[in-house]
DNA sequence: CCAAATTACTTCGCACGG
DNA sequence: CTGCCCGTGCGAAGTAAT
């Protein structure tokens, strides 16, 4: 097995720099401290990524935009811009495609490629990765960090090693022992934060302490998860390489911080049907129904919680969604200003392969016709052509929530 | 008035039925 | 009838990733 990890380099920034450049824009924002982030004024303050130099200024990605400009006062900040990143994703999914079929969008900016069978045509990996990275950076304007290894954690793990511009491999165990087990656990994927606070209480500092730690300890202390990192600790993964198309969506979501604290019922049903309508038009372009559907609530005290319901039936239908979605909120709601909200679908039937049940009250025909027929409208209109005579006269957008929407998932599948 | 959005998976507590 | 143990299924919360 041999496969590649390909990650762009700070990629919201790197992206949005070339972007700019190609507009005649006369610096190139790689070169100084820059980050993007969203509009404040929103609440929406908080850095997606940053530059080189803003690194230096210790500005560190989910920061909030307050902290970064304390630091660095002359930090340039730029907003997001969704389509340009997947339009730079496409072309990077383009090339990396002329390599092998075989190949797994795991994010926007980071790609698996199972390069097993491709060797005999490009020669071997390493050399061919190299090939690559330098036909991104001059074909594309931006540059990528690759990783070679025998399985996906090791790929992935050899592609973080050092930055920007890079190749690197983790192919045995000797480059495992040497470059890996230094590094200190945290660093290892799938060991977050409340992992490290764990593992250091039984003194495991680094990659190779977790390597040679106890399965027996680390499996009481940290259940299955412990079993997976002392797995990764010691290079072990048999994830495949799984093209999207074959990955099956398990659940969708919306989510959205509010402009303003949220204090009335009513106020809050008007961005719940706004989620609801975009994640239940989602749902139906993805051709499923689902029979789960829950609600999250952030309080002003950043206080979270959730309520979901298992329906008996699947459906797609907007309103019968968002029935429930009221009722699952006022149920769980504690009357305290509301900051964020969000609605979720899950447990999916594809909708061709759907049954009526002999109970099934809920779906209505003319119902069905109406999604068919919005769906149809946004989708040559433009998302906002048509939208619920509730949203007339108001500024609030009718379909909230989400940024743009790929055709890749986020993550699915990383464990056997 | 600092703290996003989306998805996946695990763990734990609880209710239910036998 | 009550107490108890056990498996199961569900929902909420927690962890992790980009």
């Amino acid at each position: 097995m041999r496969i590649l990890h390909v990650d762009s380099n700070s990629a919201y920034l790197s992206w949005t720099a070339a972007d700019l450049l190609e507009k005649g824009y006369p610096l190139d924002i790689r070169t100084v401290p820059s980050a993007i982030a969203e509009d404040p004024d929103n609440r929406h303050g908080i850095i997606l990524a940053k530059s080189i130099p803003a690194k230096a200024y210790k500005i560190g990605t989910g920061e909030s935009l307050f902290e970064a400009r304390q630091r660095c006062p002359g930090l340039l900040v730029f907003p997001p811009d969704y389509d340009l990143y997947l339009a730079c994703s496409d072309a990077m999914y383009d090339i990396l495609y002329q390599y092998s079929p075989l190949i797994q969008r795991y994010s926007v900016d980071e790609c698996f490629v199972d390069f097993s069978a491709c060797e005999e045509r490009f020669g071997p990996a390493e050399e061919a990765a190299v090939e690559i990275k330098n036909r991104i950076r001059d074909e594309l304007g931006f540059t990528v960090n690759i990783g070679v290894g025998p399985n996906k954690l090791l790929a992935k793990m050899a592609g973080e090693l050092s930055k920007p511009d890079k190749v690197h491999t983790l192919l045995d165990r000797r480059e495992l022992e040497e470059k890996l087990w230094p590094l200190p656990v945290g660093e290892l994927f799938m060991v977050g934060r409340a992992s490290v606070r764990k593992l250091e209480k039984i003194n495991i500092r680094t990659i190779g302490d977790l390597a040679r730690a106890d399965r027996a300890l680390l499996r009481s202390l940290l259940k299955s998860h412990g079993q997976l990192i002392w797995e990764y600790a010691n290079g072990i993964d048999c994830d495949r390489v799984i093209p999207n198309g074959e990955i099956l969506q398990k659940g969708l979501s919306n989510s959205m911080t509010l402009p303003a604290d949220v204090l009335s019922r009513l106020e809050a049903e008007q961005y719940l049907l706004s989620l609801t309508d975009r994640v239940a038009g989602r749902l139906r372009r993805q051709g499923c129904k689902a029979s789960l559907v829950g609600v999250s609530v952030k309080a002003a005290s950043f206080l979270r919680y959730t309520h979901q319901i298992r329906l008996p039936f699947f459906t797609d239908d907007t309103t019968t969604i968002y029935r429930y979605v009221c009722r699952l909120f006022e149920e769980c709601w504690k009357g305290e200003p509301v900051r964020q909200l969000g609605v979720r679908l899950s447990e999916f039937v594809r909708a061709d392969e759907f049954q009526l049940s002999v109970f099934d009250f809920e779906k209505l025909p003319e119902d069905e016709a109406l999604n068919r027929v919005v769906d149809q409208i946004r989708a040559r209109f433009g998302q906002t052509a048509i939208y619920r005579g509730t949203f007339a006269n108001t500024d609030l957008k009718p379909l909230e929530g989400g940024v743009n929407d790929g055709n890749y998932m986020m993550m699915g599948g990383y464990k056997l």
